[in-house]
DNA sequence: AAAATATGTCAATATCGCTGACGTATCTTT
DNA sequence: AAAGATACGTCAGCGATATTGACATATTTT
């Protein structure tokens, strides 16, 4: 499956005029990438309004909820973002119940952060919400659409993306 | 490709005890889709911050370089930002000659809007950029994986917001 | 004892979104 | 011609989320 109506590379080099024509841009994955995030995340959004949390709250819900006893630096690792943007907003999760953090056994230092009763709730409403959408796409498409939408989104994610997903990942799923 | 095991609307209200068990989320594609949105965008970002320009910047750009000609109100519509929000990015970009405003000739309240050749030059440099992003993981996928993909999109954005694409694209895109 | 690590926190700033209110030019309707 | 609707711009203020830099504390490692 290896496009064989392409010239190969060190063929392609020696096109005199041309200068190696980038293709056309992928206009329509574009745009519809952007859409179908748009929507998607847009249904979290809607439910989160009325706890008066934001999308941070949900991504760092989201993770603690799916990988228990997360520490602080983990976290910071997968959601690419500052040790102080992250504190505003699990402290609110914290103070309101939503996650709750214990000691490291191991490393004192470490706080270990699970999802309490009430952010399990929420996360788990805010994920069925997201699959309800999933869902119903999958249902107008032909069988293997899962797993073909599955493929493409893990192959459009850099391979160092992965590897941090897959690495926090070992340590145990729930739900 | 209807699913027959499943129970019509009405049969499914009246069964008992089990109130309509909500199926385990999509773990899988909601994570995917998060990672992989985030590396999409984050190509552009790199690019977009040496122009001093954000992701709101892209986003003009790209609809109106796309679809010349376009309206403030049909922005406002396909972006679902506000007038001001809209407002401050255009005015950097209509500042700086990225973008150019020509008064409607049927209604000359509107204005036209048509990327100028600096932002045609750099809407096209995060297209082709993204692009090789989608082409790079195409490659490895098999043949169909691009239609799939499409597919997968399409089903997942909310019809409403379907229908404002079309709408919008149906006056010519350009590229 | 010194250095590295895990985390917390203060202060200042930027971006991008929002709401509400109001102004002007232009088109449409009466 | 007057009245109303429409397309757009703009002022002022606010909130959420992100940033950087600097510094503090507790704990573990060397």
């Amino acid at each position: 499956m290896n496009r064989p109506d392409r010239l190969a590379e060190q063929d392609r080099a020696q096109i005199p005029a041309q200068k190696t024509t980038a293709p056309r841009p992928m206009y329509d994955l574009i745009e519809l990438f952007f859409f179908a995030y748009r929507d998607f995340v847009g249904d979290a959004d809607r439910v989160l309004a009325r706890y008066e949390f934001g999308r941070a709250h949900h991504r760092v819900l989201h993770f603690v909820n799916r990988r228990p006893g997360m520490t602080i630096a983990e976290l910071l690792d997968i959601l690419q973002i500052t040790k102080q943007s992250l504190n505003r907003v699990l402290k609110q999760l914290l103070a309101q119940k939503y996650v709750e953090a214990r000691m490291g056994d191991k490393d004192r230092r470490q706080r270990l952060l699970h999802a309490a009763p009430l952010g399990r709730r929420l996360a788990l409403e805010l994920a069925q919400l997201q699959s309800a959408r999933f869902e119903r796409a999958l249902n107008d498409l032909p069988e293997g659409a899962r797993s073909a939408a599955v493929a493409f989104l893990e192959k459009v994610i850099d391979p160092a993306t992965r590897g941090q997903i897959e690495r926090s990942a070992q340590r145990g799923e729930v739900q």
